[in-house]
DNA sequence: TTACTAACCTATTCAACGT
DNA sequence: ACGTTGAATAGGTTAGTAA
């Protein structure tokens, strides 16, 4: 099977996820929530069953349409504050049924969680009809497993902050290589590489460009490799470390962590990351660039290595471009928005040490 | 190109339930 | 009362799609 058709599957999959309601469809959604806007899980089943559309899907909805609710009642409440200096009744809040799992429902769970600490879409439905728990309820289950239990394999990084790609100047402002079948290491994947021990600089780059610094812990590099290069002609890589080259069937557009993915891989790279359901009829292709992949790794390693040293020559670097990221991030994002790259943040990928990387090379040369 | 929004994430908190 | 853990919420991001 051609590579490109084994990544069409993946992109078909992917597609999947996103899934536009149709206008008769929010409109009884709509009603639903004018009635109810806490509906409990036997009625967003119901309703599930109605729509023709997922259960975690009405829960998503629903969620959503509770916070742009509450943000309008915030906003309501703020004005009758402002007029009458009254406070208003808080909304009362649904009651909470408690699901309770078997232990052959837990185990298949946590076997699946050891697997794979962030299933995708079909991995989850797929644990929904082997357990007979509803795909929603799964994904929170795999939600509050991740928060207590964390990955023994990542160690302490209680300290490692690092910036999320998205707010990285250097490669934000760069901006990912136009799609071609060309695979380069290139180094939006690096981030995620971080060693768990950067020695606290002169520069924080947490400022402004970390969300949440004060809560978050764990650097989260879920949204560091998820470069757009991988719509329909995406027999693509950017970044050889990148997701797209599990059979995960999530791995084209994934968000869940690269980091936690790419030290699976270290284990055995040759290995799934963790699907139980690769969603592909042939996947003779993938052993094979994985192998390729792994043999790229090495390559990475020598690259980690080296991370400290070239890290401090690049905070000597950047230590000019302090007052760039003092601003908070809106107005970074403003900045970028209105193309204000301050001078001195290197915007050339090539001018930074990111070049420092393995040589490009092609997959599809077979 | 931009706005909207589905889907996803982590962190935190609430609350049911067993001990 | 307390610990465990399912459920919900807050606040964030990415990326597909329609306008």
């Amino acid at each position: 099977m051609e590579l490109s058709h084994t990544f069409g599957l993946l992109e078909k999959e992917a597609r999947r996820r996103r899934i536009i309601l149709n206008q008769n469809q929010k409109n009884t959604l709509h009603a639903w929530f004018k009635k109810n806007p806490n509906p409990d899980l036997a009625t967003r089943g119901h309703l599930a069953k109605e729509l023709g559309i997922s259960e975690s899907q009405i829960m998503t909805w629903f969620q959503k349409h509770r916070k742009i609710q509450k943000q309008v009642e915030f906003e309501c409440c703020l004005e009758e504050i402002q007029t009458q200096g009254q406070d208003k009744p808080k909304v009362k809040e649904a009651g909470r049924s408690r699901t309770h799992f078997t232990k052959f429902q837990i185990d298949i769970l946590i076997e699946a969680f050891e697997k794979n600490r962030f299933p995708g879409i079909a991995t989850r439905e797929k644990l929904a009809q082997q357990t007979g728990i509803p795909e929603s309820r799964i994904h929170i289950w795999f939600q509050n497993r991740r928060a207590r239990h964390p990955d023994p394999k990542q160690g302490t990084q209680a300290t490692a902050q690092l910036p999320q790609n998205s707010q990285f100047p250097a490669l934000k402002a760069s901006g990912q290589p136009a799609p071609s079948k060309t695979l380069t290491s290139s180094l939006p994947v690096t981030p995620a590489l971080c060693p768990p021990h950067i020695p606290p600089g002169p520069l924080d780059l947490s400022m402004g460009c970390q969300k949440q610094l004060s809560k978050t812990t764990v650097f989260q590099s879920s949204q560091v490799v998820q470069g757009r290069g991988n719509g329909q002609n995406s027999s693509v890589f950017t970044g050889h470390l990148s997701p797209v080259i599990t059979p995960e069937e999530e791995g084209f557009h994934t968000q869940a962590p690269l980091r936690a993915f790419i030290q699976e891989r270290w284990q055995d790279p040759r290995e799934n990351s963790g699907s139980t359901v690769p969603p592909l009829h042939d996947s003779t292709q993938i052993p094979d660039v994985n192998q390729h992949f792994w043999e790229l790794d090495q390559k990475d390693f020598a690259f980690l290595q080296n991370w400290d040293e070239w890290f401090q020559s690049m905070l000597a670097e950047w230590i000019p471009a302090k007052e760039y990221w003092s601003p908070g991030k809106s107005e970074l994002h403003r900045r970028q928005a209105q193309h204000q790259q301050p001078a001195s943040v290197p915007l050339e990928v090539d001018k930074t040490p990111w070049q420092f990387k393995p040589q490009a090379f092609s997959v599809d040369s077979h």
